[in-house]
DNA sequence: GTGGCACTATTCACTCTGTGTATAGTGCCA
DNA sequence: TGGCACTATACACAGAGTGAATAGTGCCAC
């Protein structure tokens, strides 16, 4: 459910139907995080199941029927609950790039081109995000800089990987 | 599917029926990301249906079919294109904890609780980390060492935008 | 004045992922 | 001999994500 509470967060600030709540999301997270239309309607749904919203309006104005929809207190909680709580701690446990170098280790594969080229993806989009900080806004900053953080963390452990190839061949 | 691939990595190196290889899999992937049975036979009929893999004896003793999977040299071109090809970009892009800092910004709750909460976890897991690194074989101590690196730069991070809080809102 | 395009608004069908439970035989041990 | 652990798979269901379908409104260019 964790993708979705972001937008019952938006339907906290402000009653709304689908189409102006994904509006919504996309200015503060598509960056991040893009969201289809289908996810919208989808989450909404399944929020009025669960009793985190529910709908105050239908209006019927030739074409498909507008729901407008409104958090309930039960909603606001769920909400409190997912902000407050901390992130899983094996949350960096899964990562894929292990997985890969792993792999690439047993079955006789370059882990040393493993690790190039995800270095070589890294820096490209290292110098895109720095590009982008120039002209971001406080907000957007932080999120740049969150991911710069974690890509100059892959970095370090790919330097350390490859110091260490020969030991675990 | 990239969650599947190390599996198909794993009947590259010896066929076998979806047991055995979800028991190869918790040897060398369950602590990473762990995975259940029914996803095990799941992934193989997928890898079936796609050409990845095929079935080379059914048994019949009495009770359920055991059948015996062996990889194709599709299957096998699907794993070196996974193992070679690097993560997405945006991979560190979409997360949890920038979303919940910002929601808490924007719905007068409380971002500094939400980052000290953070901290006190990741330290936690920082601690049963660094316990587990001493008795730790070559390539877990990678593994671990790819979580540490990730859990330095979220509270790099954190330490950060606690400094901005109010430049933030 | 109309053909096409962009916008508002939602639904549906489909795949993939993930969890839990049911089924069914074998072997062992107390 | 009752129960538990182990080998082995299937099935039903919820959630997540994609793409296409539907349908009316408003506008602009030709």
């Amino acid at each position: 459910m964790s993708a979705a509470l972001p937008l019952l967060a938006l339907l906290e600030q402000e009653p709304a139907h689908g189409y102006t709540l994904k509006q919504r999301y996309d200015d503060r997270f598509a960056r991040t995080r893009p969201l289809a239309f289908g996810q919208v309607y989808a989450a909404l749904s399944r929020f009025e199941k669960r009793g985190w919203a529910e709908v105050t309006e239908v209006e019927v104005v030739d074409g498909p029927e507008r729901r407008r929809y409104r958090i309930t207190p039960d909603g606001v909680e769920t909400v409190s609950a997912w902000v407050y709580a901390p992130q899983q701690p094996t949350e960096f446990a899964m990562s894929n790039l292990y997985a890969r170098v792993s792999v690439a280790l047993s079955s006789g594969r370059s882990a040393i081109d493993v690790l190039d080229r995800q270095r070589v993806q890294h820096l490209g989009r290292m110098r895109e995000l720095t590009g982008l900080r120039k002209d971001a806004d406080p907000t957007e900053l932080l999120a740049i800089t969150y991911e710069l953080a974690h890509l100059d963390a892959d970095l370090r452990w790919i330097e350390e990987a490859g110091n260490r190839l020969e030991e675990l061949a």
